[in-house]
DNA sequence: AACACGCACAACCGCGAGAAT
DNA sequence: TATTCTCGCGGTTGTGCGTGT
């Protein structure tokens, strides 16, 4: 195919573009629009292949960009996004509105990646460097909490891209309508916080599974996301408490749901080695308003290898000693780290 | 003051997919 | 159906700027 690259052709200008041209591409794609990009710029009397055209207009020119620094929010739906779609930057900048995929992609190469790889997380696969893990040399708290974290991360992310992968079979539209209503829910807890407690976080990375799960089931599940509220969450304190972490109510949805929740669980959980003692006669885990607490207390006390994800689970229980205890001593020590890194 | 180095970001490049012919 | 064209994407490069020596 004799397809010709415009760079080679003669006479067009290459390299930084200067306001005078950017003046006269805005103007003339502001008149005209840009329509075919070949031949743009003979007709905007630009001395500049199209495609170069179109670069700098996506890129740069297009009224809709939002420059500036990225948010943490911004940074960690990126994060997020990244670990479930890899470098499809196309695809993570359609979920952040006004940031273009070339200024996602920079942003990553040269922040992002290099702060996970701080943290001892591997940026391409989002796994805890096994290089770190190994070393007998290191802090071995850090290490032991960079595990952990790690460790979440994994099972979240396992879960979250199983349930939009299930979803997306159902509906093509799904994917869009998890992370739509994630974005709905997440504009909804920042009113919330803006409006009561002031908090660092305005995302509780905790409800991603549920809002994924509630994607999949949006009419039957209403009250799901009153679970968790972020804002009883205080992020300020530099020891900061989880009060009132659990209220997660099953009533009314227990057995009906129990088999939903075990697929998630089970996600989170991949091995599901700890609950198969823990929980009941099934080897899984028994979703049943009360014992749920129980299950992951006996958890946590049996594997410490897998309570991360779990800790995070901030259940409604009826034990409220451990959950303080548990929620404090490792929603503190290694989520917030995580969060807050 | 001059140079080296690293960082950040815009721009370039090549490829593949899909549309048009 | 085959060929050509256009566009979009992701990886890479080049350049300007700030900082340290």
């Amino acid at each position: 195919m004799g397809k010709s690259q415009c760079w080679d052709e003669a006479g067009l200008k290459r390299g930084p573009w200067t306001p005078e041209e950017d003046q006269k591409l805005l103007a003339y794609i502001q008149q005209h629009g840009h329509g075919s990009w070949r031949s743009l710029p003979q007709k905007a009397g630009l001395q500049r292949c199209g495609k170069s055209c179109r670069l700098r207009w996506t890129n740069y020119l297009r009224p809709d960009i939002k420059r500036g620094n990225f948010s943490l929010q911004e940074d960690q739906t990126i994060i997020q996004l990244h670990a479930l779609l890899g470098n499809r930057w196309s695809a993570i900048a359609g979920h952040l509105p006004k940031r273009t995929d070339n200024e996602i992609k920079n942003y990553w190469n040269t922040h992002l990646k290099k702060r996970l790889s701080k943290m001892g997380i591997d940026p391409v696969t989002h796994k805890l460097k096994t290089a770190i893990l190994s070393s007998a040399t290191g802090d071995s708290k850090n290490l032991s909490n960079l595990s952990h974290v790690a460790q979440w991360e994994k099972a979240r992310l396992q879960a979250e891209a199983r349930l939009v992968k299930e979803a997306k079979s159902r509906n093509q539209n799904e994917l869009d309508y998890s992370l739509e209503t994630q974005a709905q829910i997440l504009k909804e807890l920042n009113n919330n916080n803006n409006s009561g407690h002031s908090t660092k976080f305005a995302r509780p990375r905790c409800l991603d599974i549920l809002r994924a799960w509630q994607s999949l089931l949006p009419n039957q599940y209403d009250g799901i996301l009153s679970c968790g509220g972020i804002s009883n969450i205080n992020f300020l304190n530099s020891t900061p408490t989880l009060t009132n972490m659990g209220t997660m109510d099953f009533n009314g949805v227990t057995g009906q749901c129990g088999s939903e929740l075990d697929e998630v669980f089970e996600a989170l959980n991949p091995n599901n080695a700890g609950f198969e003692e823990a929980a009941d006669d099934h080897g899984d885990v028994d979703i049943d308003d009360g014992d749920v607490s129980d299950t992951w207390i006996t958890q946590i006390s049996n594997s410490t290898e897998n309570y991360v994800g779990i800790s995070k689970g901030i259940w409604e229980n009826n034990d409220d000693h451990h959950d303080h205890e548990i929620n404090n001593k490792y929603f503190n020590n290694d989520v917030l780290k995580f969060l807050s890194f």
